[in-house]
DNA sequence: TCAGGATTAAAACGTTCGTTTGAAACCAAC
DNA sequence: GTTGGTTTCAAACGAACGTTTTAATCCTGA
């Protein structure tokens, strides 16, 4: 590896998060696999939780403004119209999906992502929670858009239900192996 | 309480199991929530692993005898003939669903084992293989015999999916909250 | 009643965790 | 070539973990 510290750690802890979760991956282990120093992880990121939010952040930020720029696009294109449901989902999914199939870190960090939605550390959910707080309004009013008869509580649980088919034929798809 | 402290030791760490974690969960905050002494765990269990093989053998040896049972019931009925892929199903999920519903432990334990499922520690991982080994080779035998033009990874990747989306279904139904 | 196994209780054990410390090594700028 | 800021390193810190130990307490059967 030529790259530096801070990025050889957040490569280790993305892998070994994965594998191992959120509380049991260890800073020895991330330091090990990153040939880096113990103490190099308070230095570059501050704590455990800092590092942990970091991986998140480097990959959900990228993932969320593609998924608005591809509402932005679809919406563009109707002109005021109603979406397709069909586009919405595309515009949310997609996206990740295509992530996901990415061999060069995406897909580690897409199975982290869908593993990380069963197994909530409560300063994750929150920091998640943030994160997500502008993709799903504008998801959501896409889809009361295009779909006005459907209830706001119906549409969350479609979302949930999508949301876990896709975590699972993601970070299962090696379960399997 | 007047169960004895064996019980309410179990009771106490299904539903912190599933609220944090295995490894996250600490013997002191079950032995807190049970009203036992820290060492009650390794006197009654043996070790932390002991007690949580014991909480799924608890109600997963019962779940996975009624999916055969149910199986059972629909085969004797055919009287040699391939069963409905509907009634496989229904078999294998509808036991679980409705355990899930059962607001008396069960609902607890369907979304800890939905949890575990995308979140392996080793040594539940290889003790719930155990433990399904029976199940899956009596379902995937009548799945084969219903549908025998369906290639086996085939057949893995279906109930795979139907896995996740039982997880999902259940696990996540309190994350909406 | 009381002896003896079963259970509970308090305290300590060694280990490992995340974090901190202080000195060494590095490295660009003057 | 020396200075000063950045990064690395080895070592140690206190806290919390699972587990063990030893004594106290409970409870049943003779």
């Amino acid at each position: 590896m030529e790259t530096d510290t801070r990025s050889r750690i957040l490569d280790a802890a993305e892998k070994l998060l994965v594998q191992h979760g959120l509380e049991a991956t260890t800073l020895r282990m991330i330091t090990a696999a990153a040939e880096a120093n113990l103490a190099a992880v308070n230095y570059h990121f501050g704590s455990k939780e800092a590092l942990i939010e970091a991986v998140f952040r480097r990959r959900l930020i990228w993932l969320n403004e593609q998924r608005i720029a591809a509402l932005d696009a679809f919406e563009a294109e109707a002109r005021g119209a109603p979406l397709k449901p069909r586009q919405i989902v595309e515009a949310f999914f997609g996206v990740a999906i295509r992530m996901a199939a990415d061999r060069n870190g995406g897909q580690t960090f897409m199975r982290l992502l869908g593993r990380t939605y069963t197994e909530p550390t409560d300063f994750v959910r929150t920091f998640l929670a943030e994160e997500y707080a502008e993709v799903i309004a504008r998801f959501k009013a896409a889809f009361f858009k295009a779909l006005p008869d459907v209830p706001q509580e119906e549409f969350l649980w479609r979302f949930h239900f999508m949301m876990g088919a896709l975590s699972y034929a993601i970070s299962g798809a090696d379960a399997l192996r």
